[in-house]
DNA sequence: AACACGGGGTA
DNA sequence: TACCCAGTGTT
């Protein structure tokens, strides 16, 4: 990397340095995918960053486990289909990631024989960013890279006390260099963690606690009062309104998904058959239209459900209607039934999964039979 | 530089 | 509700 010229002095860095690494070694987080000093899983790590990306670790250790024991080592992850990925990874979100994270498997055995033991290396590949390639070179193998994540770029503005929004090139490039500047020395990869759990920890967001922070003697922020103004909050943009309508289609106790096409929202997941909903339109008409131009004629009765999810970005809605279907189109392509019992290992997104729980029972593919049973 | 991309935790 | 989280890729 090309940084700019130092900002720290050297006694102020071997001050946080040892402070930090004292801290790590008196009771950091015991976590799946951490190991003793210098027995890391290069893929392990690698797994755990990319779940960890924008996703908060207590939502990421039951997905990791559950990811590794589908596919405990890189071979297992790249023979895998996209599909079988994307299954274990329903629920976790932004599911590029696991299309990314199969492409980089099946690369990285292609190209390097494992995992690539180099940040220009690990930077090449699919899903790996600064941070990411940062980060497994200095948790797995142990070298002077630095990682600036947003606990990280938190941590490093109230110590160094660095102005400006942490997004910003300018100031992007005076945290990188801090965090480079750091991370030179023994245990890169044990520093590297010691500012994120530091920032996971104690120096939160709203209520830095400096009280019980190792490093808060030498902090730049705290020393000028201002540790609970920095960094300022980035401006985000109103979530829009997705609004979709779909279809719930039972044959022979079984439920009609299809396949949502690759990139994009939710791509390559399983969902009900549906149509976003413009303003102002009727939601079963522009639902039976839609699936009839995608060659599947329906019947769109009473609605039988509705669930909301507020993302990052988007403000969703999905209401189910009942549908009948006089045929259905050929096996293959993009639709499928799927038994109840297949529903918990399909690749559904969280939105589809509840309001498919959400169905009363006598919209549910087992209905039938469970009536019958009654009988 | 701005946006798309999930879902859940926290105050 | 608002903000953020072990960010990356595209436009």
């Amino acid at each position: 990397m090309v940084l700019p010229m130092p900002v720290l002095p050297s006694a102020r860095r071997s001050a946080l340095r040892r402070r930090l690494l004292a801290w790590w070694d008196a009771g950091h987080r015991e976590l799946p995918w951490r190991f003793p000093t210098g027995e890391a899983d290069p893929y392990r790590v690698w797994i755990s960053e990319v779940m960890l990306q924008q996703t908060q670790v207590a939502a990421v250790v039951p997905y990791y486990l559950r990811f590794l024991e589908r596919f405990p080592t890189l071979e297992a992850l790249a023979e895998a289909s996209e599909d079988e990925v994307l299954a274990r990874w329903s629920g976790l979100g932004y599911y590029a990631r696991g299309r990314r994270l199969r492409a980089a498997a099946r690369e990285m055995l292609a190209r390097h024989g494992g995992v690539p033991r180099s940040r220009e290396a690990l930077a090449a590949l699919p899903g790996f960013g600064p941070y990411t390639a940062g980060a497994v070179a200095s948790i797995a193998f142990g070298l002077e890279e630095p990682c600036v994540d947003g606990n990280v770029a938190r941590v490093l503005a109230r110590l160094g006390c660095v102005e400006g929004a942490p997004e910003a090139p300018a100031t992007r490039a005076r945290l990188w260099a801090l965090a480079a500047e750091l991370v030179r020395g023994p245990r890169p990869g044990e520093l590297n963690q010691a500012l994120m759990d530091l920032g996971a920890t104690v120096c939160g967001k709203a209520a830095p606690r400096c009280a019980r922070c190792p490093v808060a003697p030498c902090c730049a922020a705290r020393a000028r009062g201002r540790e609970r103004e920095l960094p300022p909050a980035r401006a985000r943009r109103a979530p829009r309104r997705l609004e979709v309508a779909c279809a719930v289609v039972v044959q022979g106790g079984r439920l009609l998904l299809e396949r949502r096409p690759p990139g994009g929202l939710f791509g390559g997941l399983w969902e009900l058959p549906g149509a976003e909903v413009a303003p102002g339109a009727t939601a079963p008409a522009a639902l039976a239209e839609a699936l009839a131009l995608r060659g599947l004629r329906v019947r769109v009765g009473k609605e039988l459900a509705r669930v909301e999810r507020v993302l990052t970005h988007r403000r969703l809605a999905l209401t189910a209607f009942r549908g009948s279907v006089a045929r259905l189109p050929p096996p293959g392509g993009q639709l499928r039934l799927a038994a109840p019992e297949e529903l918990p290992a399909l690749a559904l997104s969280a939105a589809t999964r509840a309001l498919v729980e959400a169905l009363p029972a006598s919209g549910r593919p087992a209905a039938r039979r469970r009536i019958r049973e009654e009988e």
